[in-house]
RNA sequence: GGCCCAAUGGUUCAGUCGGUUAGAACGCCGCCCUGUCACGGCGGAGGUCAGGGGUUCGAGUCCCCUUUGGGUCGCCA
């Protein structure tokens, strides 16, 4: 039988309590974590979302009808109790319990709901699969370290709202039903009643928006912003995930980079007491690429790309000598102190190059000055010092060295970096090494458009010196666009945008819209733009991912209150699922089933 | 869409070379126990070995397909 709590009001959080309350009455209310009875006296672990506080019964003080309900608990039955906060007894202290010191005696009891018995233990460290959590979120989300993550959620949109309300940002919303735009991503589409056949998009970004509010003059934005794409899952990758959205007017990229860094810094004073100095590393796209084969670099180790060109070219090699001449590239980097890798171990390096998109890897080791390599017979001993000397080789490293376009050297020694730092354990979660990368390009080639793409958006500026470039080399330009790194994640992005007209016109021309496109789709857009936009600027965070760094969690589904699994659905809920015929109809909508289904 | 990994009582796992009745820990149920906190003691219940098909005298074990979940490539302006 269920109680009610009527005359009794909670006083405490369980784990508020210590010794400073020490003979004070007190009323917790909770989950009965762990209930250990010893006879004639019972012990309870009680739970709610500040931690845990033991409970003490014994019959004497409890009297013999609420010391039989406490015989009668269960794991996860919600109780209410009543008692004299008190130094434990002859037991002692527990050490691993924040309120190891005391204990609640207690004077009264209610069972206020009952609970079957959970489907896995609800405590940190679970070993249950991730499916089985999945389906059964509200009781996973009852562990502490999930109410840890998304407590910490919520400080660090409170920090970010607090810091940017003091620079004068103004949080406005922005529609969830909005035109689709098939530029980027999928959009998750919405079927209109009132104008069957047509539908809304989910924003997968405010972008277009926060623009207009510029023009419009409220100079700066701010938003909690829910985005959605409809692209496939990651561990880092959500169909609805959460941005920290802005935008500012009359401001350059310089300023925009220090408001970030200060507010990053606010972020992490606030949340995790961490002083971060200002400012940030700063390299450009092209250094990043050359130095870590990366537009993400992780800065927390070196393990730095070397060109080997000055090597490769005319050398004995003729995989290293015939790529260079063909245009290619010939890199390499140093895995300090891992000469001694098995051969065993080379190979799987050797395939996770090949993986990647090699036709294979070089490797040359040195040992107590010998040479072990797989191409040291074709170079001459003055080409080997050369090798040593460019990739500043010591005793007992090991060069691996990958020969191609400079595209697939990058992305290939770039993934292979990332997996020398694992293997030398370089990859410490308590360093926060931030870096801002500047200057990426503005385009990018799409084989399967055959047309350029907005590597940003299709609104970023290019960088002034490089406009005379949209005609003759489009690929060349650069654009006033910049992300911010985070341990080789990309925490955020942004970019000065476009604010003249017939500059977006050309910026629309390069992506190979003719006039009568860019007006189908962005004409609202450009028909604005004739009004006064200011310049303008913004940046965007993913606050799942800041969060899941911030959290040191290895999924941004520890940080989601409740995400979605590999294909989009919700394993919970089951969405998505089929309607009923009723609301299709409505929605003058036909659903077309595979052949052969009825 | 491609590739890789996983699935055995409620949970996490073991299960040898294919061979008798599939084991353990935790949890669960019952009894006992006055200082436990991984409480302890005694007893007990609980299995469609994810599903389907195949090979075999014999399959949890080998093969194929499917399902579910995870990772990843493509994709993600």
């Amino acid at each position: 039988m269920n109680e009610s709590m009527a005359g009794m009001k909670r006083t405490h959080y369980a784990a508020e309590l210590s010794m400073s309350n020490a003979n004070e009455k007190v009323t917790v209310m909770g989950w009965v974590q762990k209930r250990r009875n010893l006879g004639s006296v019972i012990f309870l672990d009680i739970r709610d979302r500040s931690g845990l506080i033991q409970v003490f019964l014994d019959e004497p003080v409890l009297g013999p009808e609420d010391f039989a309900k406490g015989e009668r608990l269960r794991a996860e039955f919600v109780v209410a109790v009543e008692g004299v906060v008190q130094r434990r007894g002859d037991g002692g202290v527990n050490p691993n319990l924040k309120t190891g010191e005391i204990e609640i005696r207690a004077t009264a009891l209610r069972i206020l709901n009952h609970a079957e018995t959970p489907p896995f233990h609800i405590e940190d460290d679970v070993n249950a699969k991730e499916d089985l959590r999945l389906k059964y979120r509200y009781l996973d989300l009852r562990r502490p370290v999930l109410q840890k993550n998304l407590i910490l959620r919520h400080k660090v949109t409170t920090a970010a709202r607090q810091f940017l309300d003091k620079e004068g940002f103004l949080e406005i919303e922005t529609p969830m039903l909005t035109r689709s735009t098939p530029e980027g991503a999928r959009d998750y589409l919405v079927p209109s009643r009132i104008n069957q056949g047509m539908f809304y998009a989910l924003p997968q970004s405010p972008q277009i928006f926060k623009q207009l509010l510029m023009l419009s003059g409220y100079d700066r934005y701010m938003q909690i912003a829910k985005c959605f794409r409809d692209e496939d899952l990651r561990a880092d990758r959500q169909p609805e995930f959460t941005q920290i959205d802005m935008e500012l007017s009359f401001v350059n990229q310089e300023d925009i980079l220090d408001l970030n860094e200060r507010l990053l810094q606010y972020i992490f004073k606030q949340v995790m007491d961490m002083e971060l100095s200002l400012p940030f590393k700063r390299i450009t796209y092209k250094e990043a690429m050359e130095r870590f084969g990366s537009d993400k670099p992780d800065m927390r180790f070196g393990l730095e790309l070397k060109d080997l060109a000055e090597l490769a070219a005319g050398c004995g090699f003729s995989v290293f000598a015939d790529t260079i001449k063909s245009g290619g590239s010939v890199r390499a980097i140093n895995a300090k102190g891992m000469a001694e890798l098995p051969r065993k171990q080379i190979d799987a390096l050797t395939e996770l190059c090949k993986y990647h998109g090699a036709k294979g890897m070089a490797y040359l080791a040195v040992k107590d000055g010998e040479v072990k390599s797989s191409f040291a017979k074709f170079l001459t001993e003055t080409e080997i010092q050369k090798l040593l000397q460019l990739t500043e080789a010591e005793d007992g490293d090991l060069i691996l060295a990958v020969a191609d376009k400079e595209e697939v050297v990058f992305k290939v020694l770039g993934e292979l970096r990332l997996e020398i730092a694992r293997r030398l354990n370089y990859l410490d979660k308590n360093v926060y090494d931030f870096v801002w990368v500047t200057e990426f390009p503005l385009l990018e080639w799409s084989e399967e458009q055959g047309r350029y793409m907005a590597k940003h958006h299709p609104f970023t500026t290019p960088m002034e010196e490089d406009i005379p470039l949209l005609d003759t080399d489009p690929g060349k330009v650069r654009a006033v666009a910049y992300d911010i790194c985070l341990n080789g994640n990309e925490l955020g992005g942004g970019s000065l945008r476009i604010y003249h007209r017939h500059l977006q016109e050309k910026m629309f021309e390069a992506l190979g819209f003719s006039k009568e496109e860019a007006y189908e789709r962005f004409g609202f857009l450009l028909d604005a733009f004739q009004y006064g936009v200011p310049p303008h600027g913004g940046l965007a965070f993913g606050l799942d991912r800041m969060v899941m760094l911030m959290a040191k969690a290895d999924s941004i589904r520890e940080v989601i209150a409740f995400p979605k699994v590999k294909d989009a659905s919700d394993p919970m809920s089951d969405a998505p699922n089929i309607v009923e015929e009723k609301q299709l109809r409505e929605l003058g909508i036909q659903v077309i089933k595979p052949e052969g289904e009825k």
